[in-house]
Formats: C-alpha cells, sequence, structure tokens
RNA sequence: AGAGAGGUGGCCGAGCGGUCGAAGGCGCACGCCUGGAAAGUGUGUAUCCGUCAAAAGCGGAUCGAGGGUUCGAAUCCCUUCCUCUCUGCCA
C-alpha cells in the first residue's frame, strides 16, 4: 500500500513511474492528497474537542469533591453537547479513512527506475541466458506424455478424485517430487535461510497483508464456513508470520523458507498452455522469503537471483531469466526477475521462478516496521521467491533429460532420489 | 461440540467507576559503586494519530476486538475472537 505522504512529496515521479503500468493516476493521486487532508483536518477537530471535554471531566470531578454540586450540573450539561459534537465528527473520520483507505487499496505498487515499459510479457527483458538445449532427435517426447509412459503422474486419476489440474504423482514421480522438495530446502537453508512448515489455510487479514485481498480474491480458494482461505503460495503465511511487528535493528536481515502445496484457482486459461504440469490447481512449491533495510533491498534481490542461478545451473537445465516490464509487473512488486525454463519438447520458455522486491508496499501493510539505534521507525523491504515452484522444473527435467532409454536424474538430485534413471 | 475460568506494557502481575498510560517486580539501557564483574544503588524504559519543515513540546487514542451505559470506563452491560481447565470426538 503507497503512502500519502510519498505521494505527496512524489506525485509527479509516481506518475510517471505508473504510467509503465499503463495507468493514468493524476486523479487519484490527487483523490488521496485531498481525502488524506479531509482526515488529518477532521482529525484535528475531533482531538480540540476531546481535550475540552477531558477538561471538564476533571473540573467535574474536582467540583463533587468540593461539594459544588449545582456548577457540575452545569459542567455536566456542557460535555453532553460536547459529546454529541465529537460523535459526529468521529463517524466523519472512520469514513473518510475508510474512503481513503479502500482507495489505496486499489493503487499497485510504483515500478522500480529499471522496469521497462511494456503492455504484455511479450515486452518482458532478456537480461540472462544460460545453459544448453540439448539435441532430442532421437527422443523427444513431451513430460504429459513423458509421464504416462513411465508412469510417473496420472492426471486421469486426480480429475477422478478432484478435477483437472490435480495431477497424482506415482512410484518414482512421487519420489521425484519429495527428492526436489527436500533439496530445494536444503540449498535454502544452506544459505542461511531458516526453514518453516506452516498452515496452508490463512485467514482475511493474512490475505490482506501480502496483497492478494482485495487485488487477487478469485484467485485463491475460500473456505466461507470457517472463513480461511487455501494459500495460493507460502509467500502467504510467511511474511505474514512478522505482521504486525516492530523490530528492532538487530533483529534484520531475516530470512525464511518454507516448502507448501500451492492452491490456484486460475481460472480463465486452456489450451495448450495448460496442458500436463503447465498449469494446475494444486503445486508444490518452495519459497524464500527476505525482510531487511530499505538500504539493502536491492543487494538482497540480486542475492536472491545469484542463488537461484546456482540451483539452476546444479541441475543443469537451460534458462534465462526476464527483467518483467510495467504490464506484467505484479500488483505488490517494484521490481520482479522472472526465471524461465527452456521446455524442450514443447519448444517454449516455462516460468519456474519469480523473485521480487516489493520494497515497503507489503511492510506497510502489514505494519512490519524496525526502530534504528536513534529511536526512529522505519518500514522494513520485503523481498521473496520461488526457489523453486516444482511442477514446471520436473517438466523440465522429464524434457531435457530423456534419453532413449529411459530419463536420467541431475547428478544432484540421485543422492535425494536413490535411483539415478527412470526406465 | 458442551461446562467453567481468563485475556492488562518486552515478560510477570496489581488495579474492578474519577489526574490510570496504568502500582510493584523481572528484563533492558545509561550512570554511580568496583581493579574488573556480581551484588547494591540512581535514572530512564509502549504504540499509533494530529499539530510542526523537523525535533522538543502540546493535544488525542489505545488495558484482546467491536458496540453500549456515564460528565467520566482497564473497571459496569452486550456482541465477538482467542487462550486455559474439565467432558465429548479424533490423527
Amino acid at each position: 500500500m503507497l503512502q500519502p505522504h510519498l505521494i505527496k512529496a512524489h506525485k509527479e515521479q509516481y506518475i510517471q513511474a505508473l504510467k509503465k503500468r499503463n495507468i493514468e493516476a493524476g486523479a487519484l493521486l490527487d483523490k488521496v492528497l485531498t481525502l488524506d487532508e479531509q482526515r488529518r483536518a477532521t482529525q484535528t477537530q475531533l482531538d480540540e474537542i476531546l481535550a475540552e471535554s477531558n477538561r471538564l471531566s476533571r473540573a467535574i470531578s474536582v467540583l463533587y469533591k468540593k461539594g459544588e454540586a449545582e456548577q457540575a450540573a452545569t459542567a455536566k450539561e456542557q460535555s453532553s453537547q460536547l459529546k454529541i459534537q465529537s460523535k459526529g465528527l468521529s463517524e466523519k473520520l472512520i469514513q473518510v479513512s475508510k474512503e481513503l483507505e479502500e482507495l489505496l487499496y486499489t493503487l499497485p505498487n510504483i515500478p522500480h527506475e529499471s522496469v521497462p515499459s511494456g503492455k504484455s510479457d511479450q515486452d518482458n527483458e532478456e537480461i540472462f541466458r544460460e545453459g544448453t538445449i540439448p539435441d532430442l532427435s532421437a527422443s523427444n517426447l513431451p513430460h504429459w506424455e513423458l509421464a504416462k509412459k513411465y508412469d510417473l503422474i496420472d492426471f486421469e486419476l486426480g480429475n477422478k478424485i478432484s478435477g483437472a489440474g490435480f495431477p497424482v504423482y506415482k512410484g518414482k514421480g512421487a519420489r521425484l517430487q519429495r527428492a526436489l522438495i527436500a533439496y530445494f530446502l536444503d540449498k535454502n537453508t544452506q544459505a542461511g535461510y531458516k526453514e518453516y512448515e506452516l498452515p496452508l489455510l490463512v485467514n482475511e487479514a493474512s490475505g490482506y497483508g501480502t496483497g492478494q485481498l482485495p487485488d487477487k480474491e478469485g484467485q485463491m480458494y475460500e473456505i466461507p464456513k470457517d472463513n480461511l482461505y487455501l494459500i495460493p503460495t507460502a509467500e502467504v503465511p510467511l511474511t505474514n508470520l512478522y505482521r504486525d511487528q516492530l523490530l528492532e535493528e538487530k533483529d534484520l536481515p531475516i530470512a525464511l523458507t518454507a516448502y507448501t502445496p500451492c492452491f490456484r484457482r486460475e481460472a480463465g486459461s486452456y489450451g495448450a498452455d495448460v496442458r500436463g504440469l503447465n498449469r494446475l490447481h494444486q503445486f508444490d512449491k518452495v519459497e524464500i522469503v527476505n525482510i531487511v533495510k530499505a538500504e539493502n533491498s536491492y543487494g538482497k534481490l540480486n542475492e536472491m537471483v545469484e542463488h537461484v542461478k546456482v540451483i539452476l545451473r546444479e541441475l543443469n537445465l537451460p534458462f534465462r531469466i526476464l527483467r518483467l516490464c510495467g504490464g506484467d509487473l505484479g500488483f505488490t512488486s517494484a521490481l520482479t526477475y522472472d526465471f524461465e525454463v527452456y521446455s524442450t519438447s514443447q519448444e517454449r520458455w516455462l516460468e519456474i521462478s519469480s523473485v521480487s522486491n516489493f520494497e515497503t508496499f507489503q511492510s506497510n501493510r502489514l505494519k512490519l516496521r524496525y526502530r534504528d539505534k536513534e529511536n526512529k521507525k522505519h518500514l522494513v523491504h520485503t523481498l521473496n521467491g520461488s526457489s523453486l515452484a516444482l511442477p514446471r522444473v520436473l517438466a523440465g527435467i522429464l524434457e531435457n533429460y530423456q534419453t532413449m532409454d529411459g530419463i536420467l536424474i541431475p547428478e544432484v538430485l540421485r543422492p535425494y532420489t536413490g535411483f539415478d534413471k527412470i526406465v
């Protein structure tokens, strides 16, 4: 959530930056400033009346002790009048504040200066590419056919017990999933991330804290009876661990990781894009979250990018890194790098990780601050990234490691799988 | 799910209608004492909002949350959430 005082100070800059998201924000920002002005003016008026009311109350107490009942009665009458006034102002304050908050909820984060303009994923900027695309002239099946051939994943069974987008992993397929989760968690904890196991259902406040609500309500599965949501990513419970906290400077930086299943309703996309593991309602992901001081957040973002790079390098998968353009940038993010693995059989790039800096956008909603040595309070910067999302990594491995007589397992995973080939 | 008890500052814990943002203790910070430390001792130690260029100061709000009674609520009433104990159910 943006902060009115910063909007005031950097209005023109914000308007320009939001143009990268193809948003004309001038009128909206003016509306924010007007509402904020109203809010503060109302607060000041209300405070004055309450101050007078408090003075009277104290006076009444003194009058009673002296036994001056008549004067006390007069004061009571005055106080009652003030109360009527304060009630009106107090309602106005609540109303204006609510209006301001609702407006702020509709405004996305300000893109970082390095974010390119653009309308869609076509305009994302490739900044890095590594790995060799294997020659699959001998054997070249897409992962959903490989999954069937080697009996690793059963989409029909998932369809029967749940519905489309809920795959069933079997045998070595299931074992490979477990191996990937363990391997990713190990890489993350070795890099200093603290491991968590988290609730998969969260309350409404958590949804607001990380920005899934009210913006992306339709993306989450809901359990209205208990007013809970299934998490679309571990980011939600992991970051919300620190909601409403005032940290000490020495507590920072904080680095967290967790494996969770993720649940996404993802309505509205059909065809080849969603075949096999490409898009699912339930999938596994290992997430990393960083909570840092503002001055360190872009350095940390680069560290996260390097961290994910190392993992993909170890898995020996061909990948590239994109800097997302304004039109493709997530609502809460200031700068996002997407990692994509090349799916040789599908002849397309598959997104497998998204690493973002939210600056203060989340921490402002979360009320997550730290106190420095001078006792001043600052919002922290929050960052997160997938490290990594499983299904498309699995797709990439199956497709890129296929041979005539089986699928090889990447070296680094063999200690986790206990086998080196799927035949 | 049923019955009971309770939610107060970083923590423990008093207060049960009138200068209560809240006694006392612990913890923490700084000072004194000490060769150094412990002990002892003194001082300080919540958050948010407004006013201000900013700080200080001043004003307002906050004792789980929301509402009510009252001139005045941590204290009384209602609603709600959470925790604990017992019973039930259960991996």
